[in-house]
DNA sequence: GTCTATAGGTTTCAAATTTAAACCATTATC
DNA sequence: GATAATGGTTTAAATTTGAAACCTATAGAC
């Protein structure tokens, strides 16, 4: 069709289909607020200056791909809340993984004053690092995506 | 203004700005493209099945945004090659994430017979790990973002 | 040299999405 | 019972997307 956003969950790619789920303009940062703390229409709504209608459409939309569940709200009937399940709270890694890109190649030196820190210390996190099965520590060149062998998949 | 996607670029927040400069329907694909040996306008082109005008505009930002640089291809003088700079390489973590996410998450049991490997000896990458300076590994929960302490700044 | 094919776009136009603002329904509060 | 707040839905304009047609420059065939 002509100005349809051209569908990806038929792909056979890990990164499409993530892409498919959270990939549009709003998911990630309803999702990282909802990291940290938010629960409630209005306060997604306040705080990501959302258009109503688009923030309505993506949280039914995450609710539905099981990002969210929806909650009673114990302080007020008229209110629920949203709630991440475990596949949403899943999440985490990829929203440290653009948090720290962002850090380090968005900013001038000095001008963000926040990091993702651990909350037991408040000690920021080391950057997040490609471990390979041995240990090694793996840069962005030595990775690939390829067939599995059937070793691999009995083994997993 | 009334249909214009909104500016996150002045956003205080890592993510906001990352998605700002791969946040949008096909950047992270083209990218993956990158990562898995393409270089030509076409071969982006014909393995994505996006729109030319569409490639052409995130190729040019992308350009834009330090990702790729644009190199004359020595094969031909009509072509050339996108390749990705060191900025644009530190995203395989992102792509790993997301690719291991949706690995989990978005396929049947054997349904997906790909995976991110080792390039060394073929095997599968582990599932990436947050870990705390200390060495704990932590779970979702475990983390949030905060204000830097002044023992961090003058630290990093 | 000329014809043709190919790579890499740009232009055009219809369809879909985004946004802002107005509106509506339900539930608390006074 | 009137009023306000929450959580939306509806409407209409502006923008973005996508498909196809078109254009330009180089390469190769003849």
């Amino acid at each position: 069709m002509k100005g349809k956003r051209t569908d990806l969950a038929g792909a056979g790619c890990g990164i499409a289909r993530t892409l498919q789920v959270v990939g549009d303009w709003w998911s990630l940062l309803i999702i990282r607020d909802a990291f940290n703390g938010r629960r409630r229409f209005s306060e997604f709504q306040k705080n990501l200056g959302v258009a109503r209608n688009i923030l309505s459409a993506r949280l039914r939309k995450l609710v539905d791909e099981g990002i969210f569940t929806v909650e009673p709200d114990p302080q007020s009937g008229l209110s629920h809340l949203y709630v991440l399940t475990a596949k949403g709270q899943e999440l985490g890694v990829i929203l440290v993984a653009l948090w720290q890109w962002g850090e380090q190649h968005c900013f001038a030196p000095g001008e963000l004053d926040y990091a993702v820190v651990d909350k037991l210390n408040r000690q920021p996190l080391p950057p997040l690092q490609l471990v390979a099965q041995d240990g090694r520590v793996l840069e962005p060149q030595d990775f690939c995506v390829a067939r599995r062998t059937d070793a691999d998949q009995t083994r997993s």
